[in-house]
DNA sequence: CTATATTAGTTTAATGATAAACTAAATGGA
DNA sequence: TCCATTTAGTTTATCATTAAACTAATATAG
C-alpha cells in the first residue's frame, strides 16, 4: 500500500497494470529466487553431510571433526567459549562436543590458571592422527567430485557465498 | 604411490619436484576449495535456517513448513513415503513430522483405500491458513535479503548449485 | 570495598534427525 | 498357489542441537 502511494498520481485508483508492476515485481520474482537460494543451500548441506558422515570413523562427527580440524590448522589453545563462537553454535552443544572428544582422548581439558571459570583446551597427538585419518577419509570424496565436476562451478560460487555467509553473520 | 609408479620411469626414484607435481597439485588447492565450499554452505545454512525459525510461529518447525508449503504449491494428497522421498528424510522423520502437523489439525491422515499399507495425507484449511501466516513472517526477511544484498548474488550460484545439488542426488 | 552485573561452563528438557528392528500388506516367481 | 521379497509405516535407541536455568568466578560501578 505505501509502495502504491508513492507511484500512483493522486486523484484516482492505481489500473490493474499499475498494481502488477508496483506491488509483484517487487516482492515475487526476486523474494522467490532468494528462497530457492536457500532451498538450494539446504539440500545441498544434507547430502554432502551425510555423504561426509558415512565415511568418517565410528564415533566421529562433523561437529568433532571440525573441532579436531580447527586445531591442526590453527595449532594454539583455545578456551570452549571461544571454539562455541568460532564454530557458532551454542556453549551447551560444544560441552557435549568437546566431552566426546576427551572420552576418545583426542582433547585435554585443563583449568585456566588465569581464570577460575575457563578452561583450555588442547588437541593430542591422538587427536592429530585421528584428524589426518579423517582427511585421508574425505580426500577421496572430494577428488571424486573434482574429477567429475570439476572445480570451477564451486568456485565460481564462492565469492557469493562468502558475501551472503557475511551478511547472514553480521546480521543474526 | 600407485599415481607416482606411473608417471616415473622404471629403475630410479622420483625426484622431490615429480612427487610434489604428481601428488600435492592434484589433490590440494582444488579438493580445498571444494572442502571450503561445502563448508561455506553449512555455515550459510545454520545461520538462515536459525533466523527462519525465530520468525516462525510457535511450534512451527522448518520440517513442518516445508511440508505444508509442498502440499500448498502442489495441491495434491501424497503418501508419507512420496513426502519423504521428496524432502530426502527417513520415514522414521516424516512420521514425527506428520504426527505433530496431524497434532495441530494442519493435515488429515486417512489409510489409503487401495493400499493397506499406505497413508494419505492432505492439508488441510487450518494448514493453508498457517501456510500464509508462515509466508507473511518469512517475506520480511527475504525482502530486507533483497533489498540489502539484491538478488544478483543469489541468481549467479543458482545454476551451479543445481549443478551440484543434483550430482549429490544422483550419487548419493 | 562491596554489591551488582557479566562471563564461563554445565545441566536439563525438548526438538528433529538417523539407523535399525519390527509389523503388516502387497508383489512376483517357482 | 505359496513362499520369498519388497514396500509402507511405526517404534526404539542414539545423537547433535537449542534454550533456559543454574553454579561459580570475574569485572565493574558506586
Amino acid at each position: 500500500m505505501e509502495v502504491l502511494s508513492n507511484k500512483v498520481p493522486v486523484g484516482r485508483w492505481p489500473t490493474a497494470f499499475e498494481r502488477r508492476e508496483a506491488i509483484k515485481p517487487v516482492i515475487e520474482p526476486d523474494v522467490i529466487a532468494i528462497f530457492r537460494f536457500f532451498n538450494e543451500v539446504g539440500i545441498i548441506n544434507q547430502l554432502s553431510q551425510s555423504k561426509f558422515e558415512s565415511v568418517m570413523p565410528a564415533g566421529m562427527s562433523l561437529a568433532q571433526f571440525s573441532v579436531l580440524n580447527h586445531f591442526v590448522r590453527l595449532g594454539r589453545i583455545e578456551s570452549p567459549a571461544r571454539l562455541a563462537k568460532a564454530f557458532q553454535v551454542t556453549k551447551g552443544a560444544m560441552t557435549n562436543t568437546l566431552g566426546r572428544l576427551q572420552k576418545q582422548g583426542f582433547v585435554v581439558i585443563k583449568p585456566d590458571p588465569d581464570d577460575g571459570r575457563a578452561k583450555l583446551i588442547e588437541i593430542t597427538d591422538a587427536g592429530r592422527q585421528a584428524q589426518q585419518e579423517c582427511i585421508s577419509k574425505l580426500a577421496p570424496l572430494l577428488i571424486k567430485l573434482n574429477v567429475d565436476l570439476g572445480v570451477e562451478d564451486f568456485a565460481k560460487t564462492m565469492p557469493q557465498l562468502e558475501k551472503i555467509r557475511n551478511y547472514l553473520d553480521n546480521n543474526r
